[in-house]
DNA sequence: GCATTTCCTTACGTATGCGTTAAATGATGC
DNA sequence: GCATCATTTAACGCATACGTAAGGAAATGC
């Protein structure tokens, strides 16, 4: 757990990381429903600061109030990681591309070729764990390069939805040995400043993973349904 | 005003309600500082329904936050509009792509037709207000044939910015006459199943106006700092 | 038996009060 | 005269209490 130093945080700071550890941990799980009292108690709190950090999970995407009905975790169906996939394959092409376009120096494109050798490193020791971080951190720094506030936000929005529904299709997949060429492609693209390629290349990529992960969905759907 | 008939409603869905108004009205200046009780006074509520509220225009990027500092409207610079405008200019074309693809019976596009007519009267009316009323019908009836929620969700947050743009450069603008041939050029494309042009064309419009009113906000920002 | 209405339970919505803390102002030493 | 520190003040964070309304159960009428 990264206990981060929380020398004084506020309770509503806490209800939010830790509601969203608990989300995420799949301790809440998809489409469960909660009382505000409950998860009060859960956390040890009284319910204002839950409710704000509920209030503020909403706009995340991540919960869903419905009065007196409890407070949804929001589901994941096959059709939501469509949409999901959609957005973050526009604006991270978007990225791509503005990155590309903004002649960055190598030394700012260090953590983006290191995130890309230390998938080649957990590939190699067939670490899906390791891999995924890896894959988070290319991902965070290609859209933070592409230089856009909106699009970085959103962005991280739409990774957490791919996070939470990694949590069960992860263990099935194939190793993305695939996936890494496709990562230096775009890398190659936006060191030479081509961004129709870094953008074209990237698109493809995120295609890609978004019918494999949806295909998945859609099988493990059907054996629990 | 649009005072819909509010028969009972929560006294947090009202403040969401008012501030938004507020703040679309300019009556809560852009850059603006207001503390929690200012705010909860003027609404003639306690704090607590202010609190939600506002933390729920923080995450549609309407407010900002700082603890002791005040809750501050988020100005629009015009770094911020290009940023908002490569959102929308990336989803909206999207959305113009899919809703090609979907094959749309011209009955299901009659609202888009509609308002390209309204637009065309406005202009020759040389009515503003209509003009802006008609094209938000526009992009908003466009990402719904889209069919992706969350492309509309995050449209509507940044089209909101857009209006908020409007409020000060709207008056300032030549007419836009060019502009709806493009509109007619998206709405023929998606009635023919041409994703490509739609997505294209849908682009090009956006990136032009995109570039119009920037440059207006950067001249509106030199004349007043 | 089934539908309708009433009552009851309980979660939520909001006001309120108090403790906390951060910013501001003044005091003190150098 | 300036910097640092203490003091003050006021806005916020949170707990708590209470009113309210929604959903369900039970009772009553048909």
């Amino acid at each position: 757990m990264n206990k981060v130093l929380h020398k004084r945080m506020s309770s509503s700071q806490r209800a939010l990381l830790e509601l969203r550890e608990k989300i995420f941990a799949g301790d809440l799980a998809p489409g469960s429903d909660h009382l505000e009292s409950e998860l009060a108690e859960q956390l040890n709190m009284s319910r204002t600061p839950v409710r704000e950090a509920v209030l503020m999970l909403e706009g995340q995407g991540l919960l869903e109030l419905r009065p007196r009905k409890g407070i949804r975790v929001v589901p994941l169906s096959p059709e939501d990681m469509e949409e999901v996939y959609d957005v973050l394959t526009e604006l991270e092409s978007l990225a791509a591309d503005c990155a590309a376009r903004a002649a960055h120096k190598e030394e700012d494109l260090k953590h983006l070729s290191e995130a890309i050798d230390d998938m080649d490193v957990a590939i190699a020791n067939r670490d899906l764990d390791a891999w995924a971080n890896a894959d988070d951190r290319f991902h965070t720094e290609l859209v933070r390069l592409g230089g856009n506030g909106r699009v970085e936000t959103i962005v991280h929005m739409m990774s957490d939805q791919v996070r939470r529904a990694r949590l069960t299709t992860l263990f099935m997949r194939p190793l993305p040995t695939k996936s890494n060429e496709d990562h230096r492609l775009v890398y190659n693209a936006i060191k030479n400043g081509d961004a129709k390629v870094a953008r074209e290349t990237h698109r493809d990529h995120r295609m890609h993973a978004k019918s494999i992960i949806v295909e998945l969905l859609r099988r493990h759907r059907l054996r629990f349904l």
